[in-house]
DNA sequence: TTACCAACCTAACGTAGGTTATGAATTATA
DNA sequence: TATAATTCATAACCTACGTTAGGTTGGTAA
């Protein structure tokens, strides 16, 4: 099971869409097959993020380790599938990756991928913007399922300042926010009435005051020290790198 | 705000990055705004995808109607996010998606992003396969958010059932999982204990027979039923507009 | 002004699932 | 082979959150 064989690439390729250069590259992963044994690291969380992988044998999966120790496993990879492009676009590794049982990958680097972009960055910032949402779609994943209504009421409120902090939005720690109760509720897994209930304890802590679609966090520092707030996935920018592969690309 | 003036894009642009034609392109835009009011629909789940949006102005949610009559939300949309690239790649629109308050949306058409990508369907394979790599996650938020433990393992294990099939190892309704307990109990966000409980209760029903890592599906179809298996998401191929752009495109 | 409705709050009570604990079955290591 | 370490099953108990229900507030419309 190799990328080419992936069905995407299976179907691609049956339909005679797929020029001689794209086959040769998929061909040529085929000459740099790794070796791993059980419970391999293939990366660690925060570290560089420069090339993806194709399963070829064997089970892995993707997690991050938690600060209650714990940790949540966000996808297990099978033969065919392909590891670790989520963090394409993005400086560092979002999340650990590891074997589950032995098998064999085969590296493809994000190089090759820009390569493939020609010369629309253009094309290539979509998809990169494409790749933040998934980051956002796997914080959310991580809050609701493991911490508490408190603290997933508290990283969604802190996930939107940041955000409307970015497009310029905040002032004087307060914003606009056209969210019903009921809304969030459908948002964060979780009933109406326990929304109403959180919003009362974060109250009472100082820590959110809202009056309908108005709110204000007073410290947002000290809710992002509640959640441990991982703020890498809606950084600012474009990696350095990103510029210089497509400077280097013919 | 609009995609040029979207981070990442900016981020381009600044770097200078971006072709004269890219920045056509992108202003071009501009010119067709939509203007939306409060709670109007973008798109419903299952109509046909054929196009994203730069959200200018208001903020906009993409959500899943669920069986129990209740609804999953996705993610919230702020100014500058864009709607609907999620679905690049598939025939149909996986979740539906409508406005929050009144504002402004630019659409932006699959067929120029695939122009975009120029002769490399290689390129836009992989990228497809991103796509769909979320849409799988989007699927494991939902039964986070709203499904008992014992709906939520029954859908994961007719998953993992779909994605091995179509690798051809399931044999008799018969596969090997590597996966422990603990393992699945971090993906689900439950206790491992509570995992247990759930096994023992599928094994009663006769759904599922589990001896460590043999793991054998007596009927899948009844598997399916209970959790309302939405199989779209794991579809075999590319959809043919996929091709029929490629060759289109110059 | 009155009536109406959506959004929200709080309380009382029930339950799905967490936690802790113990033992059995299986696999790994010496 | 004995020993240790995983993995899993089941029970007893507890809590975070769901459910149901009643009341307050604020916006809107006649």
């Amino acid at each position: 099971m190799s990328l080419i064989d992936t069905e995407v690439m299976r179907g691609l390729s049956t339909q005679g869409a797929l020029s001689p250069e794209d086959k040769a590259l998929l061909l040529g992963l085929e000459l740099s097959p790794r070796y791993m044994s059980a419970s391999e690291v293939l990366w660690q969380e925060s570290e560089e993020a420069d090339l993806f992988c194709v399963v070829k044998e064997g089970w892995a999966y993707s997690y991050r380790n938690l600060k209650n120790g714990s940790k949540q496993v966000l996808k297990f990879y099978l033969p065919g599938d392909i590891i670790g492009i989520r963090d394409f676009g993005f400086t560092r590794r979002l999340a650990s990756a590891a074997m589950i049982n032995k098998g064999v990958i085969c590296p493809f680097s994000y190089q090759q991928l820009f390569e493939l972009f020609g010369r629309s960055s253009l094309a290539a910032g979509i998809v990169a913007t494409a790749t933040r949402q998934q980051a956002q779609l796997s914080e959310r994943l991580i809050y609701l399922g493991k911490y508490s209504a408190h603290e997933q009421l508290a990283h969604f409120l802190y996930e939107i300042y940041l955000r409307l902090k970015r497009i310029k939005v905040v002032k004087d720690n307060s914003f606009f926010m056209p969210l019903t109760q009921e809304l969030i509720s459908d948002a964060l897994g979780m009933s109406p009435v326990h929304v109403s209930r959180t919003f009362s304890m974060l109250r009472e802590e100082g820590l959110v005051i809202r009056n309908r679609q108005h709110v204000k966090l007073p410290d947002p520092e000290a809710l992002a020290r509640l959640v441990e707030f991982n703020d890498s996935y809606i950084d600012e920018f474009l990696p350095p790198s990103f510029f210089e592969l497509l400077k280097a690309s013919p």
